[in-house]
DNA sequence: ACGCAGGGTATTC
DNA sequence: GAATACCCTGCG
């Protein structure tokens, strides 16, 4: 992977296998805003421009440090994803899911961003996801200008530990409030270890996240998925459900044959079954 | 316009 | 395991 800086840009080249659009519909980000042919993104704490340019990736408001030590890493670009696919494809509904979204990757997004993110999603569209988590960051984030625009990093567990369910109110997130200020509490006193799951199988791993209120199994797996890299986690939900019962078999349906990389498969499951309403009647 | 569903979970039986 | 309530809002 060639990474070079020109102008003030730095660009990422000859890569494969990746389509923003498909990237930011796909799920699993709420924080990407369309800019011109490409989007503005606000994660860890830094705020970047990302275009594509046929199999360049130019990324603007950013470093070369960074970009190595981050982005790289953040967009999974050091991954064959061709490689995966081949061994997806021997499946046939697998087929049609990665011709519809080709360029999907995974992103590898902060832990506790991922927590509450998809704590926030339950039982939520995703219209709406994006709109608590916007107001979760302008609210109580830290404020960041680009281009004469104002953006907002995702704000601490700390921060948030100090808030009150009233201070929350304005994130008109229901229910939902009394699970994220639970688990912001729980991981400023260290009662909860957010890095301890890195080292934990998927079975460990799901059970400490379940210890969290308003954390099921799908929401773990979700932050599994996109905030640990656990790729062998398959989150299962309306939609997954309508593949799995409409596509497969939902007596014998087991993620198991995707492989250790199931998580991926459903990627690209989901993103297929939401873009052409499978099952919806 | 208005009832329903939305990337589920907690609680209870 | 199955049934039910749940905050609120986008969507059909």
């Amino acid at each position: 992977m060639e990474i070079i800086e020109k102008n003030e840009l730095i660009i990422i080249k000859g890569v494969l296998d990746f389509n923003l659009e498909q990237i930011v519909d796909s799920g699993q980000a709420f924080r990407f805003y369309k800019m011109g042919e490409g989007y503005v993104l606000v994660a860890f704490g830094r705020v970047i421009e990302i275009k594509k340019i046929n199999d360049d990736i130019i990324i603007e408001n950013s470093s070369l440090e960074d970009v190595s030590n981050i982005w790289v890493d953040y967009f999974d670009l050091k991954r064959d994803y061709g490689e995966i696919k081949n061994v997806f494809l021997k499946d046939s509904v697998m087929i049609s899911a990665i011709e519809y979204g080709s360029g999907i990757r995974m992103l590898a997004q902060d832990k506790w961003e991922m927590l509450i993110t998809f704590i926030i999603s339950q039982q939520n569209n995703i219209p709406r996801i994006k709109s608590i988590v916007n107001a979760l960051c302008t609210n109580f984030g830290e404020k960041v200008e680009y281009k004469g625009q104002n953006y907002y990093t995702f704000p601490t567990p700390k921060r948030i530990a100090e808030l009150t369910l009233q201070d929350l109110a304005v994130l008109k997130c229901g229910y939902r409030a009394s699970y994220i200020l639970e688990s912001a509490k729980k991981v400023v006193s260290g009662e909860f270890d957010l890095s301890a799951i890195d080292d934990m199988d998927i079975i460990e791993a799901r059970k400490a996240l379940l210890t969290l209120k308003g954390v099921g199994i799908k929401v773990a797996d979700c932050v599994l998925l996109f905030g640990y890299k656990k790729f062998n986690a398959f989150p299962v939900d309306v939609w997954m459900d309508r593949v799995i019962g409409v596509l497969y078999d939902r007596e014998t349906f087991n993620p198991e044959i995707f492989g250790e990389y199931c998580g991926i498969a459903q990627q690209y499951l989901f993103y297929y079954a939401k873009g052409t309403k499978i099952g919806k009647k």
